[in-house]
DNA sequence: GAATATACTTACTACTAAGTAAATTTGATT
DNA sequence: AATCAAATTTACTTAGTAGTAAGTATATTC
């Protein structure tokens, strides 16, 4: 794959980690590229392109990774769950979910169905861990594993977003408290 | 209170709850309002100012709603918490404080500071309560308060934002689970 | 009744955004 | 060396966006 391209893809997704989809444009990626801007719109012909594309590899990756989760006990894939986005922290990024939701009133349509796409396999999948995980007694909650799944995901997402405005250990606490299952 | 002034705000609340902060313009309210760009900034000289405005006021609308749960027993306050932001889930609408948080890293800096503000005197409230809760046994958590409160607070602001994309139960969902203390 | 403040409008500026058409360069193939 | 397609720049358009300066009608104060 060419360089250019997945240097636009790197760029973009740390922009919208940072800064969300809305507020970064193709001239921030093209200054720190040194090419301009149209060479964006050559491979990305319109931003919402790129945006697709971004949300597109992620669940990708999602997949991926969970895939070779597949056989480690419930407790060792959730806690990697809960540990995903520890590498964010730093730069005080967001996930990918957690950028683009609240801002999904704004987005192209095809973002939106990506999107939507992306939550409902994050969200399948730990609500089959969680369940895997109740029916074994290996885990221990009240609510049911759908509920549970909600709350969890929600829980982490936020926490990521409030450790841009706090700039302290609620993303820490947050995971704690969540892997305390 | 002026007129104009107060629809300004009660327009832009709107706006900063459905499409975010960096997504609505002054062309937006003034269409709306049937007035002219200018006037909007006869009240607020700058875009940000109406932000801090809004910030400002639901912070005291926060403190003046918890203050007249004062004397309820702390399940009903709780529980009022929890149900605090109902009125938003057929509109798809976010909690301030969940629509700013994303963007923290675009927002003027009178913005960031008073939203910091904010979160944390829900927090505080929350924290108190849910300690309060906990050494009387009327709630029974693990977490430190501290934890539990960024746990709630975090999975029912973003129980706002999944709602935008899933358009189903999700917070309804996580309400009944967070109640369950 | 003259002066002044309030609440706007008109008409603009400076700037930024996404996107495009056409020309040019680059690099591999024949 | 000539050719051709892919990659990229040049130069531009269109459509916003925040913000401002100057003017005006209406009410309020002196």
């Amino acid at each position: 794959m060419n360089d250019t391209r997945s240097e636009i893809i790197r760029l973009g997704s740390e922009l919208i980690r940072s800064v969300g989809y809305n507020s970064f444009s193709y001239a921030d990626i093209s200054k720190a590229l040194n090419i301009k801007n149209a060479a964006i719109h050559y491979y990305f012909p319109s931003k919402s392109d790129l945006g697709v594309e971004i949300i597109k590899r992620n669940l990708n990756a999602f997949n991926e990774l969970t895939k070779t989760w597949e056989g480690l006990d419930y407790k060792l894939q959730f806690s990697n769950y809960i540990h995903m986005h520890d590498s964010f922290i730093g730069n005080h990024w967001l996930c990918i979910v957690g950028s683009l939701s609240p801002s999904y009133d704004t987005l192209p349509e095809n973002m939106q169905k990506e999107l939507k796409g992306l939550v409902n396999t994050i969200l399948k999948w730990l609500t089959a861990l969680l369940d895997n995980g109740l029916k074994t007694n290996i885990f221990s909650f009240t609510e049911t594993p759908r509920t549970k799944a909600f709350i969890v995901h929600s829980a982490l997402l936020s926490s990521l977003q409030m450790n841009k405005v706090l700039k302290n250990d609620v993303y820490k606490s947050i995971q704690e408290g969540l892997l305390n299952i």
